[in-house]
RNA sequence: GCCACCGUAGCUCAGUCGGUAGAGCAACUGAUUCGUAAUCAGUAGGUCGGCGGUUCGAAUCCGCCUGGUGGCUCCA
């Protein structure tokens, strides 16, 4: 047997006999490492840590603390559990397991409903298979043996698994530790006692199988697990702390907004807090648009279904209209988009090349139709205000265009507490309309704004909608969870379909480059994000209560009506708390209320003409003056 | 829409085996005029999501509907 040559990630290189395993090299490294390893990527490719290697390598040790680690720890973690489900349930039929973001799941198919209650049995019986210590064993069948393997298991999923597999020509393999065997692409931990006890089964809900409605539903059990329990209870922290921040909580407690089921599911009403920040986002965005070259435009929320055939939307997006109504024998379309009408202003004259690049806004509400089940709050409704802009430009003037989107959305998303992103460029999906010299120029130029602008981006190949190339940006909130909000969608369909056009220095028509964007997304989600990111804390300039004047007495009534008084000809939004209560109450309610300032006045304030401020989280600053005061309440605007 | 679970006062929740409903907070009234996260007392508040069934009797058991929650699918 010949040496093959093993590279290390450190570039250092070193000979094993042919046939060394991951495992055995990981030991060699140093014995601490092997008891974290969990896989190892040989030339790129993942591998269990048992698999001979045959030939030379670059090679990586891959632990808990790399992606593709977590993803083989839980991985692994699914086949424990699908073991323990089938030890305890019998005439139980696996579909499939995979692991997700935070863990992972794996789909079953029996006739007994799995509730919470029984988690405990599973997770009992997951750290027997533990303490087991099977070893994990990888073994290569033909389609035949496989298919006969789980039909004699009666695992019929699988066998409908297996022939899509046999078709794509892929290896066959399964995984076995002690008496179970699935059927699996792996790579696997090396035994059951590698998982750990740090797991948790966490929910159980409905899932079609692959995915399809047209299919059986199967249940399917989420669960985590992790190598350190304190890295599992942070995950279950980090559960509890969402929870806490749930803006459908939130929003009730400081009364923000409400939904009715006598409005109807997906229509929201805001309160005047909700809508006192939903005017302070607003005006925030007209101000930041129309300084950066935007016309404000305002447009119907229905028209003739014409226009909708027109723009296609009765076609491709009918699924997700309301139906029309009928007026005057007339059929009327409640809009779900705002682009036929922006379109509708282009054309309303004609346009030089001169005039381009032209830039429509508009805080535009759509409504659209979502099936019951996917409602959810503010981030899933059937009615809601879109930051909605299209921008028509010359392909000369594209990557400016973009670049320009780019810089704005940056600035709108930081004021808002939002400085991580994600970003994602789609490129053509295989059905979509335009010419493919188009789709290139208009996704190089998309690319090309990206790297103008150093901005780190994934391609997501074949995943733009079928009009044209597009940018999504997905920010992160503060519990680092990711949320969608804004798009920047190049444009081929609506431009042909509603004919636009400008006239060049030739003296011909040509047709304009549209760009679609919406930064926010939707002012709704927007909102509910926003409530989660702050925890209800809203930063000072959108807080909807900025301060609250606390008289101490009634005595203090007069004295404190002329600090309201004071404060509002400031523009400064306040209230005062006449009520008779103790101070101490009225602090609570105003904390609890989450006002950002809180301003006390009793007798001795009064005498001295100052005011005591609290700051909302940090508790009494003392007497200030009001000229104090004032300085104080500027420099918490200018800081938020 | 589909699967599972849930719906009791404005909010959070209790209600045993089927015997006609309860707490805390909030609201209202009164007393108290108080110094940095809950003053005390009293009053009022419910067709137990809706409809139907079983039963002498239903918040409780069954069915249907409706709404919500967790997912599937889709997306802002």
């Amino acid at each position: 047997m010949g040496d093959i040559n093993i590279k290390y990630p450190d570039a250092s290189a070193k000979k094993w006999p042919t046939g060394v395993t991951g495992n055995e090299i990981a030991y060699a490294i140093s014995p601490k490492l092997a008891k974290k390893a969990l896989a190892v990527q040989v030339n790129g490719k993942l591998l269990g840590l048992t698999e001979p290697l045959s030939e030379d390598a670059e090679i990586k040790i891959i632990t808990f603390d790399d992606p593709e680690g977590k993803d083989v720890f839980w991985h692994s973690s699914a086949h424990l559990m699908a073991q323990a489900l089938k030890r305890i349930y019998p005439g139980i039929r696996l579909g499939i397991g995979p692991p997700v973001a935070d863990g992972f799941y794996y789909d079953i198919e029996l006739d007994h409903v799995i509730t919470p209650e029984e988690f405990g049995t599973v997770e009992d019986e997951m750290r027997k298979i533990v303490s087991q210590d099977f070893p994990v064993v990888r073994h290569n069948l033909t389609a035949d043996e496989a298919v006969r393997f789980f039909a004699e298991k009666d695992e019929l999923l699988k066998i409908e698994l297996i022939n899509d597999i046999s078709g794509t020509g892929e290896q066959i393999t399964t995984y076995s530790q002690g008496e179970f065997t699935d059927l699996c692409r792996g790579p696997h931990i090396i035994s059951t006692s590698v998982l750990g006890e740090n797991f948790k089964l966490l929910s159980v809900a409905g899932a079609y199988w692959r995915g399809d409605e047209k299919n059986k539903m199967l249940q399917r059990i989420y669960g985590t697990n992790y190598p350190d329990k304190n890295q599992l209870q942070e995950h279950l922290t980090r559960i509890e702390e969402a929870k806490k921040r749930d803006h459908r909580k939130l929003g009730r407690e400081l009364d923000l907004f409400s939904i009715s089921d006598e409005i109807g599911s997906g229509l929201i009403l805001w309160h005047p807090k909700g809508a006192m920040i939903r005017h302070l986002i607003e005006s925030y965005w007209k101000e930041q648009h129309i300084q950066n070259g935007y016309q404000l435009v305002s447009t119907p929320h229905t028209a003739k279904i014409d226009l909708w055939h027109t723009s296609g939307h009765t076609g491709f997006y009918q699924d997700n209209m309301f139906s029309p109504m009928n007026v005057d024998e007339v059929e009327y379309q409640l809009k779900p988009m705002n682009c036929p009408f922006h379109m509708m202003i282009y054309k309303s004259h004609l346009h030089s090349y001169r005039d381009l690049p032209i830039r429509y806004a508009e805080l535009g509400t759509v409504y659209r139709y979502e099936r019951s089940g996917v409602l959810h709050g503010l981030m899933r409704v059937r009615g809601f205000t879109q930051d909605d802009a299209h921008i028509y430009c010359h392909p000369d003037q594209l990557t400016d265009e973009i670049i320009n989107v780019l810089d704005l959305n940056k600035k709108i998303l930081s004021r808002f507490g939002f400085s991580e992103y994600d970003v994602y460029l789609s490129t053509r999906p295989e059905k979509y309309v335009g010419t493919d010299e188009n789709w290139d120029h208009a996704t190089k130029a998309l690319q090309k704004a990206l790297e103008l602008k150093a901005i780190r981006y994934t391609i997501d190949p074949g995943e733009g909608v079928f009009y044209g190339p597009k940018i999504d940006i997905k920010i992160k909130d503060v519990l680092g969870r990711s949320w969608q909000c804004s798009t920047i969608q190049v444009d081929f369909n609506l431009p042909e379909r509603f004919d636009l056009s400008y006239i060049d220095q030739d003296g011909i028509k040509y047709r304009p480059i549209t760009i679609h964007r919406a930064l926010m997304g939707s002012l709704e989600r927007f909102f509910g994000i926003l409530i989660e990111h702050y925890a209800g804390n809203f930063p000072y300039w959108l807080a909807p209560e900025q301060a609250r004047v606390l008289p101490l007495t009634d005595r203090n009534l007069d004295y404190a009506g002329s600090i309201l008084q004071a404060l509002r000809a400031k523009g400064i939004r306040a209230e005062i708390d006449k009520r008779n209560e103790k101070i101490g109450f009225k602090i609570r309610e105003a904390e609890v209320a989450k006002v950002p300032v809180m301003l006390i006045v009793g007798d001795s304030e009064q005498k001295a003409e100052k005011i005591s401020v609290r700051i909302k989280g940090q508790g009494d600053k003392g007497q200030l003056t009001r000229i104090e005061l004032f300085a104080l309440l500027d420099d918490l605007g200018v800081k938020f």
